[in-house]
DNA sequence: GCGCAAAGTTGCTGCTGTCAACATGATTCT
DNA sequence: AGAATCATGTTGACAGCAGCAACTTTGCGC
């Protein structure tokens, strides 16, 4: 057979979909992404897709779990400056960074039309994502370096602070144009705090 | 003529279908949100509404708008308390009640497809409610009851901050379950700041 | 080899947004 | 008053969408 011959079967459509999926979903955000267009995208009948996710919404959660996967190594990420405070703040940046960069994706994460809890393993990306920041948090604990008290609270303070940044942000509440001076406002957001 | 006859012409149609919308909104979410059946509720045919809107987002814009106004009325309501920090501490209750109480209106306002500046009205709304914020802000520091500095960058780090608590409690990232913990958890968040 | 199940296809239904053409009715000009 | 005009609604059409059903191809276990 002919090596450019197309199989029938495609092998590995499901990753083949999901890159389709995100690269879409940066282009055109969440409206514009349409099952049908990620299909063709990947090569495949309008259907094909069915055979791997119970419908859109189950392959827009993929593309979330992805999302928080991708944000929970982004900070995590180990950077040069020592000291749990610093590596806080570098989180926090590290968040808004992401939505900045990923505004379509970073909507899929978190204005999914969905309930989280119908898809468990999404709600786990999510979970673990935060439970990044919570150790952050309870390190800079550890060394006195944040006031004592409920380290969930103050890791959902935390999370709500650089949340609300990127999400006006990208709403463009913003009168600041350039990402740099959204992150310099995030800066002296969080040692306001 | 009998009275119960409809007439051609709706009267206040306008009107009508921004209600409708709003109303649809709350129910179905942005998703769900549909011109036509906009249209029904209203008891025209699906494409009266174009004779008002110019498509589908100029509607969604509309509503928005409408949001922004009653979130600055909420925000802005006199409360029994006085003072100028108790007064901006209710306003921060006021929005993340607001968006608790009505979720997919509140996601219409912030996370429209589109771009903001191609609807003045609406992004003309948007700044009213933060200049009552920016007020508010203000009065707090001609008293001294809040460190000096840059208003306007106190001001963004407040909404930052609520409106995170509001965006994440809506997705579901929260822990609590009522609308009460949410809120005792947001006067504990602003008090630390 | 055979049969079966997984993976992919075509074709359909009912819905959507939007365009074009037409109908109705109020207003305004003479 | 009567006619012209224009805003306001209506019907009908088209293409694109999600999802369902029925069919086809292929790989794998026996």
């Amino acid at each position: 057979m002919p090596a450019a011959a197309k199989p029938y079967h495609h092998g590995n459509l499901k990753e083949a979909l999901l890159d389709a999926a995100v690269a879409l979903i940066a282009e055109t955000g969440p409206r514009g992404f349409t099952l049908r267009e990620v299909a063709r995208r990947a090569g495949v009948s309008h259907n094909a897709p069915y055979r791997h996710f119970r419908d859109r919404n189950d392959l827009l959660a993929a593309v979330a779990t992805d999302g928080f996967d991708r944000l929970t190594r982004a900070m995590a990420r180990k950077s040069p400056q020592s000291g749990p405070l610093n590596r806080l703040r570098r989180s926090g940046l590290a968040y808004v960074d992401f939505a900045l960069r990923f505004p379509q994706h970073f909507a899929a994460m978190f204005d999914a039309p969905w309930d989280q809890r119908d898809y468990p393993e999404c709600a786990a990306a999510a979970q673990r994502c935060f439970e990044t920041l919570l150790g952050l948090e309870r390190d800079c604990q550890a060394v006195r370096q944040m006031p004592p008290g409920d380290p969930e609270r103050h890791a959902y303070h935390a999370w709500s602070l650089v949340h609300g940044i990127a999400k006006l942000a990208n709403a463009g509440q913003f009168p600041w144009r350039s990402k740099a001076e959204v992150l310099r406002f995030c800066a002296f957001s969080m040692g306001q705090s």
